[in-house]
DNA sequence: GCAATACTTAGCCTCATGGCAAACTATTCG
DNA sequence: CGAATAGTTTGCCATGAGGCTAAGTATTGC
């Protein structure tokens, strides 16, 4: 369970963007090509292949080039890092409210 | 289920830092004060008090200040809009799962 | 082969982010 | 009151993100 850091920050920074959570959206209903992404969003094409570039890097999508058409497709499972970080939160509050349950039902507990 | 994107932005920004993964984290087990925080992060107290800042304005922490000390405490409720996220995410990808079997089930579907 | 298509690369610009030091304000302790 | 404590404000800086245009490369269709 180490340091997942660097794979959260890749994936955070990557979902901070608008533009590119919403590639991720329309990834999610399957694969398509960088331009037909594109066409859907108001910049042009090497602006919108740096956000493809930083969903590649984080690990959020794979691209594969085919003749002159690159094609990319959704990694779901990267999503894991922010299921085990949700869960490792959760972990932590959980115990804190278990000490403050214990001190309720033993309140003589030193200060 | 309107437009979170804002909400999302902010969360995801905020957390996309390592110092403010890393506050979330301590206050998860309570509430601090600043200082206190900020004493266990290599920069000076101005840095520290803008990652505090970022992560009040989406709402992460809120904080409180009393004489001369500000105290901040987690809301953890803030990250529903994550797990909204990604079940939504995971609600494109059954339905798409769901097209996808239903070929299989019928192979005379037309392509 | 030539033109159109689908990216790629290069270079530039602007603004936001994260960090700093110095100086200031407001509380609290002795 | 005066000093120490706990933030806060100001101003500055370097870097990186996100966007653009222009020009280049590699495929594919006619």
């Amino acid at each position: 369970m180490a340091n997942y850091s660097a794979a959260l920050d890749g994936v955070f920074t990557a979902l901070a963007d608008p533009t590119r959570r919403d590639v991720v959206r329309r990834l999610g209903r399957g694969p398509r090509s960088v331009g037909d992404l594109a066409r859907e969003f108001p910049m042009t094409l090497p602006s919108f292949m740096k956000h493809v570039r930083t969903l590649e890097s984080c690990g959020m999508i794979r691209t594969v080039k085919s003749g002159r058409v690159r094609t990319c497709e959704l990694r779901r499972e990267r999503l894991a890092v922010l299921d085990d970080w949700l869960g490792e939160q959760r972990r932590i509050w959980e115990e804190r409210t278990d000490r403050l349950e214990q001190h309720v039902t033993d309140p003589k507990e030193p200060s």
